[in-house]
DNA sequence: TGCTAAGCGAGACGGTACGTCCCGTCTTTTA
DNA sequence: TAAAAGACGGGACGTACCGTCTCGCTTAGCA
């Protein structure tokens, strides 16, 4: 299958070296018919991730420590993995690439499982039960900026080590956690 | 100046389409003398904008619109405008790809002047004074994540009008920026 | 025509001075057409030779002027204006470029008309018949010696003037023919 | 000592590929003082060439088998080796690449010592003194005529054994030996 | 069952850029 | 104060892909 070729290459040499000539080398394809399927090689890469077998739920289960605090910490770092894991690093190429396709950020959303973008129902709702967050608490503040403030971070370069964790976590999320009661804002759109 | 010319090229093509052989055409130098210069496209690329013009402090007066959330929602504004600007989008397209150079942090933080990216004292010292923030409040919670989630939303094309920008500063800054009072974070690296 | 492109060069700079690139630029061809079909200029530059026209008998009737000695110096000046004449040239070009292509000999010899390289039948046979020649005389001591010898001294840039010719013929070439009744050597090479 | 340096590179990559570059780069020497000292490489190489060693008289003894017959095949064969060696194909380099320096193939007459492109005194003087040649007889049908045709055959890849030899020597050389007692010609340039 | 037509692989083609090398000229640095 | 060191504009090298194209060869589908 072509497409599969694709991502091997994707993952081999990355977004930027990928060429038509060399995915048609190894799929036994002709250039024709590359061209003919997928206009621009953004195109095609869609596709193919598109099209990726569902990555397997990457293993990881519930996040209970008992405290909200703790939780947070522990999401962040598994989403700062994801984000170090293949799946995660394909979509920073893909993002990096300037590959803006909704349809491919719903797909890696559906398909990569407990990421650490999305702040579990049942996480929230066990602070609130424990009375660290209020009724009504809207998981915006920990999806939408801790998923932009390590992503930026990630790509920039720069750590975000286990003092910039909590720092973010105490200074940022729970006091915006504990202010959230508002409505909801748009949809976040990259892992999340 | 060779660099004054990468410059251009920048503008006109963007990062991808910038090539040495155009460089070397538009500059009357030889490509041997490029590479031997700057080893890679990004070196090259880092060195002409590092180079380049302090770009003139984007005219912009200080912000004071009376009230705290008035004022961020001001800033934020003005930070959207920067990085749809000639300078943010270069600033885009350095990060999509890939470069992630401090000193070419520094440096364009240093001469955008007031991009919207760092939260001006006399802002902090107005809300502290009319007792909206509390006395020892950090800049932290803007400058990293205003900045985060604005470039984010507009790497994946997302928008951010009016009423995202005042969910968010609703929702997340002024509760973080209303309980910060402890130690300096880590740096932040791009555009802050 | 690609290759016709290769001779017109060939003929404005010479063959050192022949590059891939200009002829890929007459051309309107690709570099790599170029390379595609010919791995050296060597190997372009023999089949474009080969290819050329059979560049037309350069005239030149038949030699006859009473005397075996007149004849051989009719023919000796013949080879002479050859090998300073455009063909000539060309073939000194390749033979000093050190290209050795049989084909390309066999080419040359076939297409080039009478060079004076060759002794003609019609003058051996007169020779003979006027007795100044033994029956059964081989042209060998002509065709190999006059030409190698006037081609070396060609490619020395030595002259070959009228005393010159005159000493050779009356010293080497007629006491050679006058003897030779044997058998018939290797085939010679270049330029016969 | 720079000419050093390019004999040396001459050995080891040929005329062609020898550059400027490269001899200052081993000789320690700058591009400049080699521009200043030869205009073109062709003079650099004549000049190191020129100033080379005398390359010391190939050993080889004098030539005696008991008839002239005998003495030319193995002067032929001398020659044929010669050509084959350092020296000859040195020779045979500078005359592919056009050199032609009436000093510099004096000085490689004059300091290849026993070649066999010349014809011993010795060896004629012994077949005029057997009675196999006429007095007076002139080395100029073995100088001349067996240094071009052996060396052209050279240049053209093709070979001369034996059987060649003794065709050449006896259907030419030694019938133009014997008749020569005319003038000396003009002098031969390359190899004798 | 036989014939046509669409789709495919293969790869040639005119281009453009790559990164390297060398040219011949020139400054700058060192001894 | 001359020579080394080497930067410079220029340009060819041989390679890799680009996106377009023409070939034959399958391999259906329709007759």
């Amino acid at each position: 299958m072509i497409l599969a070729c694709v991502l091997v290459l994707l993952g081999e040499v990355g977004y930027d070296a990928l060429t038509y000539e060399e995915v048609a080398r190894r799929a036994h394809a002709s250039k024709a018919t590359l061209y003919r399927r997928w206009a621009t090689k953004g195109e095609m890469v869609v596709a193919a991730v598109a099209a990726g077998p569902a990555s397997a739920a990457t293993g990881a289960g519930d996040i209970d420590t008992g405290s909200i605090r703790g939780d947070l910490i522990a999401l962040c770092r598994r989403l700062d993995t994801t984000m170090r894991s293949a799946d995660g690093s394909l979509s920073l190429m893909l993002l990096r690439a300037g590959l803006e396709d909704p349809a491919l950020c719903r797909h890696i959303e559906e398909t990569t499982g407990p990421t650490g973008a999305k702040l579990p129902a049942s996480v929230l709702d066990a602070a609130i039960r424990r009375g660290e967050l209020p009724q009504g608490a809207q998981p915006f503040a920990y999806e939408e900026v801790a998923g932009s403030v390590l992503l930026l971070r990630r790509l920039n370069g720069l750590p975000a080590g286990p003092d910039y964790l909590t720092y973010l976590i105490d200074s940022t999320l729970l006091p915006a956690l504990r202010a959230s009661a508002g409505t909801d804002p748009p949809p976040r759109a990259i892992f999340g």
